[in-house]
DNA sequence: TTGTATGCGTTATCAT
DNA sequence: ATGATAACGCATACAA
């Protein structure tokens, strides 16, 4: 199934009697041309809805205006409103930018489908959704040469890269509860594998830390939505005398509410609850939660225009950005 | 920022002291070669890890190995779950087709974004993920030429398209529940513009019509996700002595049930409910919902194929696949 | 100001 | 079996 054939640069030239040069010149602005010759072929090529072919302009300007966005493929993490929210985001800054997106899911920790975007030169350049502990991606898209911007942080400094400040934003959640007078907070954490879990327990740590109050390491659950069982997990912390629980993101409380209602446990008079992420899964929980809201579309947007600067030869920086508030709910009241 | 540098089909010639046709031979084996010689280049190849340029193949061949994938934008629409479950099994098939994904966010209803796309000579052929009932989209993609599918049905012959049953499902759901005795049905239902509304709508009211029952209109209401107060709607519609309330997908379900806690009617006791569409947001649920439980990634899976196979030349058809399964739950029991 | 010629990396046609 | 050359559609260095 061959394109169908179009307009091409010469059938301009030819039916406006002048040279492909010329109505290249006219196009791109570039190289002295005169106003007349302009916009006659601006003109045609209006009446006519003539598009240059982007595959012969890449071929020659070796960019392709298309950016790669990887999206991790694990059911826990795909599903999370986050990624739409940011990809949205993304998309706008990018049509915008003239860019387009092409988007690579991960199949399980193989990164060939990165590969095969890179390797192919179908992009510029790539968007990381979320970084590893130890990464994969990163690696070698470091090798690789392409210019890439790491959503996240991570631990390296020659790395572009973008951040919500979680860490920030968890110490301020926690410290107001621990003002509260809720002083024994369990922490139900996501998946140890990826940075910002590891980003979020220090910002939880550090605010024990700065109101002088010991971390109980044992109050510390990581990996909760791999070992699945919510049901015994919530049971297990309630005996050991807590005030709340902090969820390290939207699916992990959404959980832990649904086994509550389960197991008759009141929110909030048996039990606190709080989310260090709000997504619009926690949108009709009952009773509303406490949590911490995000811009995902905001931060999408960032991350692309820093992207794209970049590919644009401007100078560009690593960020971590405010982009949060903390709302209060009944859940913690 | 260029492209890096990288190696082509006469390094390799060069090196091997053959000429690039023969190079091009032996990598497309196309065409009379030796043995030996094809063993020589694929042998060089491997060992310097050579990958041909995308973007010069595309030229000569004017395929792009590009698939769009077109989303919708509407903030009630863009977060479900079914699109990302659904791209994640078009991705999948794509991959290992040698297709990549280039994904177009609608803005509003403008779909400029789709004719970037097309009209850049970006992609090989098009998905377009949910039809509306009067749809640009569709129009446009028509009169361009670019092969395309449709996820869902729509009202005309010549339309590559391919749906689940929706049609059935809905239909069978509705009939069940008459069957257990819970005559008075109301319908909540999503955008009227969305194709897919219709059908649904349609699948409930065949159902009445099987079971020798007049249908009442005035228990159906559209664009609940619009007007968006569904308290009022829900209060309304309990003074109407109704068996239970059908809802047309996951996010109007969800908010049945969320209102439903708050006015404090029991569920299943006071209400019944039940929804046309299932998803990770009525995971966890309480009490577990009655519902239909598509298989999103399926039928991502089956429309990616079918579009690939026509755009390699292959004669493809339009499908109603069955790919559900009624499941009840305690919400209707 | 405009045109000619060449190259981008690959495939395909036609010789040899 | 292999090689020289044109062609894909566009951009640009160099000429005119």
């Amino acid at each position: 199934m061959k394109m169908s054939t179009r307009m091409t640069i010469d059938d301009i030239a030819e039916a406006l009697g002048v040279s492909k040069t010329t109505v290249s010149r006219a196009i791109s602005g570039k190289g002295r041309i005169s106003e007349k010759t302009t916009e006659r072929v601006k003109t045609y090529i209006k009446e006519h809805n003539y598009k240059p072919n982007a595959v012969a302009q890449s071929l020659v300007s070796k960019k392709t205006y298309n950016i790669g966005l990887v999206l991790p493929n694990e059911n826990e993490a795909f599903e999370l409103p986050f990624f739409q929210n940011c990809m949205k985001g993304i998309s706008i800054v990018a049509s915008a930018a003239g860019y387009d997106i092409m988007i690579s899911i991960l199949e399980g920790r193989r990164i060939d489908n990165i590969k095969r975007l890179v390797e192919n030169h179908k992009v510029d350049g790539v968007i990381l959704t979320r970084a590893l502990v130890k990464d994969e991606s990163i690696k070698y898209l470091k090798q690789s040469g392409v210019p890439f911007i790491v959503i996240g942080s991570y631990d390296e400094k020659n790395l572009l890269q973008i951040d919500n400040d979680n860490y920030m934003a968890c110490k301020e959640l926690t410290t107001v509860l621990i003002a509260k007078g809720l002083k024994r907070l369990a922490l139900f954490g996501g998946d140890s594998d990826f940075y910002i879990s590891r980003t979020r327990r220090k910002g939880f740590e550090a605010a024990y830390k700065k109101m002088g109050i010991p971390v109980d390491q044992s109050l510390i659950y990581m990996d909760c939505l791999k070992d699945s069982d919510f049901s015994v997990l919530i049971e297990n912390v309630m005996r050991k005398d807590i005030d709340g629980i902090l969820c390290m993101d939207d699916k992990i409380a959404a959980e832990v509410i649904a086994k509550c209602n389960i197991l008759g446990i009141n929110i909030p008079k048996d039990l606190r609850i709080a989310s260090f992420y709000n997504s619009s899964l926690l949108d009709n929980s009952i009773p509303a939660i406490t949590s911490i809201s995000f811009d995902d579309g905001r931060l999408g947007q960032i991350v692309a225009k820093t992207l794209i600067n970049k590919l644009e030869g401007a100078e560009v920086q690593s960020q971590v950005i405010k982009n949060y508030s903390i709302i209060l709910k009944e859940s913690t009241s």
